[in-house]
RNA sequence: GGCCCCAUCGUCUAGUGGCCUAGGACGCCGCCCUCUCACGGCGGUAACACCGGUUCGACUCCGGUUGGGGCUACCA
């Protein structure tokens, strides 16, 4: 049987470095067993999923050289490789469960699903569905439908007994029955859930191993009772670990840089991050760090992927990138990179337009123009301080901008420039001086080209990396700040 | 809270019962090189979470404790 591996992302926001660190894993175990590696963008999600998001996933997967045998843009035997075009499959499998008895419909509220959860955590009871729609009779199930009663539909799981999950590194692992929910397998909306996408597709596109992230973990039950109730042989399963944060929480964006496009833009190499990302998961050889994607691929080793946490080190990432930079790299082949990074001619031409009506000396643009060149800038609190607002007015502003930012689905001037006029309104000062500190944030100057500008071809990444550097040098914010400030 | 996973220097890790007075790499410190800095070279700092077993012998096996993490959605 061919070894047939996939990576999975949702389109749903950046590329995350973990996407590419899980990827990494599947592609090397399957190009060392001579197998096909695929992707599969799960879209399923109408809310969230975006085709800019699919599309950043792929160049960035694409950027640090992981290539794919089959995928949405490639195609391959077994498509359409985006879930929201497979609907009918999954419609018609979950016809199968629900004829089999082994699924069911349920017309319960929002409402009554939330009041029941707040009931079951009063009583400290696991937050479980209660089955109220298990026993509906076939006639009541008929008046709802011809009602147009919306419902999804759900796993039945049994009652009691333990599934045994065997997983390449952890062994057996037992979890109860009764502790595994009935997941919604179908949205009320048609669309499966991950849950029953996953399972379907990977059975369809004969996927042998699944490597996937350890969140998964809990949820593995489901996954097999449905490969049961279908009648299907499951793959090999793996929890990976997940990557860190420097205090051990998973790797978050509100605490640490965790897109592939931030990486590219502060100018770190594919290769490197690739490599630096290796080294989580693959023993490199005696006295030597350096390992491209053939050697990672050729050391990979399934007993060698551990299982505690790696912490995102990016002191190392640096000094691997580094290394990248000065020994990989003739003269010529360093200035190339250097002009791919930051002398792209479209982006130039954009910052030039903003320089050229500010300067009277062509050595004016230094200065007025490092900012773009730069990651972190070194701003202090007395730098960010401003007449008009005092210290916890100014954090509530980067905080709210932070998350306005983050919230904005097109990344461009108009919607920058509301989400700041909001800001300014909800700390109740005039545009102009709730922009100063932004100005100092993000150009490292009071005085300097247009701020929305200057955020929108910055990019998201470099932003949100200013925006919690300026928060931090006030001070940070407080748990009861960030509750406050939600409203 | 409940369920599950994990646990070697600050960080990434080697180690699969004796080879371990625990090896490498990053970071940090010192020295050398040197017009500065960086690079490079050399040296140093620093860990088996804890408590019980099993064994002639535990970093390695088992149990518990502690700590960390994940899940607990009509998100993935």
């Amino acid at each position: 049987m061919t070894v047939r591996t996939r990576i999975a992302p949702s389109p749903t926001g950046d590329p995350h470095v973990g996407t590419a660190y899980v990827a990494l894993i599947n592609y090397c175990f399957a190009k060392k067993n001579g197998g096909k590696f695929v992707l599969r963008i799960e879209d399923t999600d109408r809310a969230r999923s975006t085709r800019e998001s699919e599309a950043a996933i792929l160049d960035s997967l694409d950027w640090m050289g992981l290539s794919w045998d089959e995928g949405p843009d490639v195609g391959g035997p077994h498509g359409p490789y985006r879930q929201s075009e497979r609907s009918e499959i999954y419609r018609e499998h979950v016809k199968k469960l629900l004829d089999a008895g082994n699924a069911f419909k349920c017309f319960c509220t929002p409402q009554r699903l939330e009041e029941m959860r707040a009931a079951q955590r009063a009583s400290k009871l696991p937050s479980r569905y209660d089955g109220l729609c298990t026993s509906l009779s076939a006639e009541a199930i008929a008046k709802n439908e011809a009602q147009g009663v919306p419902y999804v539909v759900r796993l039945k799981v049994p009652a009691e007994g333990v599934c045994v999950v065997h997983d390449m590194k952890r062994g057996a692992i037992e979890i109860e029955w009764s502790s595994v929910d009935m997941q919604v397998l179908m949205k009320s909306d048609g669309m499966p859930t991950y849950h029953l996408a996953n399972v379907v597709d990977d059975h369809l596109m004969e996927i042998t191993h699944v490597f996937r992230g350890e969140e998964w973990l809990s949820s593995a039950p489901k996954h097999l009772l449905l490969y049961k109730y279908f009648g299907w042989e499951p793959p090999q399963l793996l929890h990976l670990p997940l990557l860190r944060n420097p205090d051990k929480s998973k790797l978050s964006k509100r605490k640490n840089p965790t897109s592939i496009l931030f990486y590219k833009a502060l100018g770190y190499l594919p290769d490197a991050l690739l490599n630096f990302l290796g080294l989580l998961c693959v023993m490199p050889p005696a006295g030597e760090e350096m390992m491209d994607l053939a050697l990672m691929t050729d050391r990979f080793t399934i007993e060698h992927v551990s299982l505690g946490g790696p912490v995102f080190d990016v002191a190392k990432l640096d000094w691997l990138n580094g290394r990248y930079i000065r020994e990989r790299n003739d003269l010529d082949g360093f200035l190339a990179k250097v002009q791919a990074w930051g002398l792209d001619p479209v982006r130039l031409r954009r910052i030039a337009a903003l320089a050229q009506p500010r300067i009277e000396r062509l050595s004016d643009l230094g200065p007025l123009l490092a900012f773009f060149f730069s990651g972190r800038l070194d701003v202090t609190a007395e730098e960010l301080r401003s007449s008009k607002l005092d210290d916890a007015a100014l954090r509530k502003a980067l905080q709210l901008a932070t998350w306005g930012f983050d919230a904005l689905s097109s990344w461009e001037t108009g919607e920058i420039e509301a989400v700041l006029k909001g800001v300014a309104a909800a700390v109740d000062v005039k545009l102009r001086d709730v922009t100063r500190p932004f100005y100092v944030a993000i150009t490292g100057s009071a005085t300097s080209v247009p701020l929305y500008d200057a955020i929108e071809i910055l990019g998201r990444d470099i932003v949100r990396e200013r925006l919690r550097h300026a928060l931090k040098v006030l001070g940070g914010v407080t748990s009861s700040e960030l509750k406050e400030w939600q409203k």
